[in-house]
RNA sequence: GCCGGGGUGGCGAAACUGGCAGACGCACAGGACUUAAAAUCCUGGGUCCCGAAAGGGACGUGCGGGUUCGAUCCCCGCCCCCGGCACCA
């Protein structure tokens, strides 16, 4: 065999891996099936080795659960919408869709010269019209089902560019192109009431088993339900008004000394009208609705607020109370209004001591009333209820309830649950994305474009200029439509869908990719869905995957999918830095695979990068790290070499019919066995990849140190030079075990290290390459010893080992360990005062 | 503040159900091969102490306690790091 040069074994296997098809499949129900998944790519331009790490990951799952015979769909798409492209279009004036496309093409050769096994000919991208018209398709269904709606919602307006801006063009508050301070406009914006299945989104968490526990906190954290309750305040000489708080607290209720509404709230425009100085009033609010979009971006901003002048009557104590408008009070949370309890929350507190508010203790640990006099802080709010009625004696958690039931009696107030969760905003004034597909007609108001005139394809758009109103507002042709009911002039929305609509079903697409007549065919998703195995970065945690359950749930309801999640197991894998840093084109620090390919070849860059950490882990990238590997897999090329005309030549049977082996024979057979058994365990159940590798490393260690001892004649550290060896090897139950080993380890190897594995395996005679190769299987009697060591504890420390059959029973392991001399040493003149032996495999002494 | 995950050699890490801590690799050191180097192969190493050596002893998984014959692992109390959420009423 000539020297390892990996580069020509990439070129030779990916060529025939195409060639064959190896990794187009198609439904299979006499099969078990495995969907395999790595987030589909924002094609930004190169594929960095943090990326790479991703892919790397999905395609040791895919091969290995291929090799263990399951129907393995693993396909790869793009995420090609978004903003990045039409920055640039504006910057430098190449359309979207050129950029985009070119892109696509670059990084899909990077993926290929990895090797990963991907079923290229599902390959999607969110682009196509054929993908983004089912995108519009469902918009439609979820108009009609009252998920997609239309209201006013404020968006980031550059005044200089008369633009909108996405989050990502504000930079410190300004302007990406301009600087030009930021302002807030109201527009009217589609939304989709994700907050309809909040409830089951947060339940559901709980089924997630094969989640991380992060990503799942993460999520529950981002619905925040909370338990409470809303009780109307009455408006003081105003029977028709009155404001409904939200409180997760009501047992607190006698000790609201005010009422703090957000500067959103309806209520102050009507209340600024009652006052002295309408204008002022007004001014101050609109201040503080300014100002809280700022502390969005800058962090904390200090309590302020201002009286109304109207009081409300608090509904317990039947006090008067003062009204405030307060900045820190949000309008989108709960009702947009709170009652300030002074005595037991902080921020009221505060509140309450800035301006001379009063604040009443209604919650003591004793139950006897106590003075706010002294308080320097908002009190402990669990406890005995005082100064509060007919409710003072009461714990905390009775009054709740009896409070909340009372109101509900009363008809002012009822228990209920507050999400954090809003419905999510998915209008963007952009170009490059989905085109919404609705219609604006004077007659008939808002009219979804017809399902048979699906796609709204979008527009050549030629100029780029990041001013004025949305590109495809600028398109007459576009916008100027017929209404489809009356048939007279209408105009388009010309508002694009947010970027994760696409992604939020793509998983659903690959089942069943090139359907022209539906989103896809319901039995190819009944066959491969759920994905079983999803990896990407734990960036994607909230978003993405709580976007796509919504989604998993809006096709479930449609009739299209049976199940509720898509996603049975996720991984979210760590990054990979270097110098201490994400990698980025701006910090320069970026660590381009195709270097790496070009010096050490696909396989060593694979096989680094699971070895270096478990896959979820952050690492931090070194060269060094990579030759290791690469010395590795050579030094696998160099064992094979060595062994393969002995074992291609040697006409050995199956190595189970290996009988009458030797010591050193059958340390090695369970050396083989035991490696199949962690490598197995540890890809398939806790995909800790790096361990895998590492059994791998060990087996090779194994078998270069067998190799020594066996082989007569052979200068035993030097295996890579030329010699004869067939004749050499005496005992033909040694062809028979390393022939196990090395097959054995080859195979294993493949999912990591694909194209040397491959060569490896044709190397040893067979023909049938690796696409047909299975994974090696464990049998636990060979892995079984005849003897295991079994140390001898004496108050803690390991005085003596035993060499005692596998089979001993616990009361032999205790007879032997009495009877060894080393121990009898120990015990000598003391009295034993336990034993215990533990899992057949130690045994414990206590004397004193 | 609340929630989640961590803290193990010079470095990345391992340790399955509470049972020999540090597998495997990187870097390093020594040796073999070589005129030499590279490559390759072999060997070594937690720390401290005793010993010429073989070997032996003590300590050691962020800190302090506890449970246990036995704790990186379980419990209690702290410290620190990373991630998420946060004037959410």
């Amino acid at each position: 065999m000539p020297d390892y040069h990996p580069q020509q074994l990439d070129r030779k296997w990916q060529q025939r891996w195409t060639a064959a098809r190896a990794f187009e499949v198609a439904a299979d129900p006499s099969r078990p099936k495995y969907y395999c998944l790595e987030m589909f790519a924002y094609p930004s331009g190169h594929a960095h080795v943090g990326h790479v790490r991703n892919y790397i990951i999905g395609d040791v799952m895919a091969r290995m659960k291929r090799m263990r015979g399951y129907n393995v769909l693993h396909p790869f798409g793009w995420d090609a919408f978004g903003l990045p492209a039409e920055n640039a279009a504006i910057k430098s004036g190449i359309h979207p869709e050129a950029s985009t496309r070119g892109n696509i093409a670059h990084m899909k050769g990077q993926l290929q010269r990895l090797g990963i096994s991907y079923a290229w000919e599902r390959e999607l991208a969110t682009c196509d019209p054929e993908y983004y018209k089912w995108n519009q398709w469902l918009f439609i269904r979820m108009f009609e089902r009252g998920l997609a709606y239309r209201r006013r919602s404020s968006v980031n307006w550059c005044p200089s560019c008369q633009t909108v801006l996405a989050n990502e063009q504000v930079v410190d508050g300004g302007c990406w192109r301009c600087g030009t301070p930021v302002e807030t406009r109201e527009l009217e914006q589609w939304f989709f009431r994700i907050t309809a299945y909040a409830d089951e989104l947060l339940d559901s968490t709980t089924a997630l088993t094969a989640w991380p526990e992060k990503v799942l906190t993460m999520q529950r954290n981002w619905i925040g339900r909370s338990e409470g309750a809303r009780v109307k305040f009455a408006v003081e000489g105003d029977p028709a008004t009155s404001i409904e708080v939200f409180t997760t607290r009501i047992d607190t209720i006698f000790g609201s000394t005010f009422v703090l509404l957000g500067p959103e709230h309806p209520l102050v425009a009507k209340f600024a009208e009652r006052s002295v100085d309408p204008e002022g009033f007004r001014k101050q609010a609109q201040a503080f609705r300014l100002q809280d979009r700022a502390a969005r971006i800058s962090g904390d901003i200090e309590k302020q607020g201002f009286d109304t002048g109207v009081r409300a009557i608090n509904p317990f104590t039947g006090e008067p109370v003062p009204i405030w408008v307060a900045n820190f009070v949000l309008g989108e949370y709960g009702t947009g209004a709170v009652m300030a309890v002074p005595a037991h929350d902080q921020r009221d507190f505060e509140f309450a001591r800035k301006f001379g508010l009063p604040i009443r203790v209604v919650i003591t640990p004793d139950g006897k009333p106590a003075s706010a006099a002294a308080m320097t802080e908002a009190a402990d709010a669990y406890g005995i209820l005082v100064d509060s009625g007919q409710y003072s004696g009461l714990p905390s958690e009775a009054a709740q309830k009896q409070m909340a039931a009372d109101a509900a009696t009363r008809g002012i107030g009822e228990g209920t649950i507050q999400f954090r969760l809003k419905d999510w905003g998915i209008s963007r004034q952009r170009y490059w994305g989905t085109p919404i597909p609705m219609i604006y007609c004077d007659t008939d108001g808002i009219v979804p474009v017809p399902d048979d005139q699906l796609p709204v394809v979008l527009p050549a758009v030629k100029e780029f200029t990041g001013r004025g109103s949305s590109p495809l507002a600028q398109v007459p042709e576009f916008v100027n439509v017929k209404c489809p009911t009356c048939g007279r002039p209408a105009r388009r929305e010309t508002d694009t869908m947010d970027t994760f609509v696409d992604s939020s079903w793509y998983f659903y697409r690959f089942a069943d990719p090139r359907n022209g007549k539906q989103p896809f065919d319901p039995a190819a998703v009944k066959y491969w869905l759920p994905v079983d195995f999803y990896s990407g970065g734990v960036e994607h945690a909230i978003l993405h995957l709580i976007y796509s359950r919504f989604f998993a749930r809006v096709f479930r309801d449609l009739g299209y999918v049976e199940h509720s999640e898509p996603f049975t197991q996720l991984l979210t894998q760590g990054m990979v830095l270097k110098d201490g840093a994400v990698m980025s084109k701006s910090k320069g620090n970026v660590v381009d695979p195709d270097a790496m390919l070009q010096k050490y070849g696909a396989d060593a860059l694979r096989l680094y990068v699971m070895f270096v950490a478990p896959p979820e882990k952050e690492v931090e990238w070194t060269d060094a790290g990579l030759e290791g590997s690469f010395r590795f897999l050579a030094r696998v090329w160099r064992l094979v070499d060595h062994w393969d005309e002995t074992i291609a030549g040697g006409g050995i049977q199956d190595p189970g019919s290996c009988t009458s082996l030797n010591t050193a024979e059958k340390a090695l057979r369970r050396k083989t066995h035991d490696t199949i058994r962690r490598v197995t365990t540890d890809i398939e159940q806790h995909q800790h990849l790096n361990t895998a590798v590492s059994a791998m490393m060990e087996l090779v260690n194994e078998l270069y140190a067998f190799s020594e001892h066996t082989v007569t004649g052979v200068p035993s550290r030097r295996l890579d030079e030329d010699v004869e060896h067939a004749g050499q090897v005496e005992r033909s139950e040694t062809i028979c075990v390393v022939r196990e080993a090395v097959e054995a380890l080859i195979r294993m190897l493949a999912p990591f290290a694909p194209h040397t594995a491959e060569e490896l395996w044709e190397s040893l005679g067979h023909d049938d390459g690796l696409a047909a190769a299975t994974w090696p299987v464990f049998d636990p009697e060979v892995a079984r010893a005849d003897e295991i060591v079994v140390p001898v504890q004496i108050n803690g420390k390991v005085r003596s080992r035993l060499t005692v059959p596998a089979d001993a029973s616990e009361t032999d392991l205790e007879r032997r360990a009495l009877e060894d001399s080393v121990v009898a040493g120990y015990i000598e003149g003391k009295t034993i005062k336990k034993v215990v032996v533990a899992k057949g495999r130690l045994v414990s002494i206590v004397v004193g």
